[in-house]
DNA sequence: CACGTCGTACTACCCTTCGTCGTAGGTACT
DNA sequence: AGTACCTACGACGAAGGGTAGTACGACGTG
């Protein structure tokens, strides 16, 4: 729904530095460990309650870990990003075709070289084959 | 920064509602055209009030005509949808790789060939006047 | 000319979201 | 007990968006 494009992009400052470590990081992060990422002069509970926010909004996932939580985005940035231009294309109803046309248009050339292989792969299926 | 992105997606219902009458609209409207074209039960300032602020955000163009205004989209639905993908595309940072393989992998076979048929017809750089 | 009509400008109010914390109340180690 | 760390919950101000009222200028008509 498009619902989920506001919900995906229409982020705050904060929440999008706080999934950007979350993005980078190797594993789910504690608070903690977020707030000390962040180098902003933040309050640890200013952290959670934005990292609660986020994940009401399903874009994180809350585990527990001992008597703490961890937190891991729920998709990744790129999954993301895809998800945000789908529905971006999606909004324009009728003839995505223009909007198509316009999209390549203003996107560099290795991005149209990116796009065009990954065209030329198969449905989906991550790529696996390590032979060409 | 990406701002734009927020600028033009994060749009509310009503924004959105209006955006979609001028940009179905053959030409400029005025205030009354689009309050009359909204189904909805608005009163005639609240209308006033959202293009105001759409003009504000540059996304309508506001051209006198008479004693009254006219308003017409700055840009066409596509263009906004391509300049929401390019944002999406450039939050990526990085590897923009991954994230066009996810968003080709969820366009339908339609769109697949569209972006097939845009990727061939080269440069088309923006839309230039007819001379100069 | 006074009057109602139509359009703009400006202001206001309420509700949500986001940035930012404070406080309260657990659990655990020393 | 004291200290350190964690979560839950509430709060508050700024900004954005939905909605509208009021004030004021231009215009046509009796």
């Amino acid at each position: 729904m498009s619902l989920g494009t506001l919900t995906c992009v229409a982020l705050g400052e904060l929440e999008r530095a706080v999934m950007a470590q979350l993005w980078s990081a190797d594993g789910p992060l504690t608070v903690r460990d977020v707030h000390d990422r962040l180098e902003r002069e933040l309050a640890y509970t200013t952290v959670m309650t934005v990292l609660g926010r986020l994940a009401k909004k399903g874009l994180v996932r809350q585990e527990r870990d001992g008597k703490a939580y961890r937190y891991a985005a729920a998709s990744s940035r790129e999954q993301m990003a895809a998800e945000v231009m789908i529905d971006a294309l999606g909004d324009v109803g009728e003839d995505r075709t223009a909007a198509l046309v316009a999209f390549v248009d203003r996107v560099g050339p290795e991005e149209a070289d990116a796009l065009r292989r990954a065209l030329d792969t198969p449905p989906q299926g991550m790529p696996r084959s390590p032979e060409s």
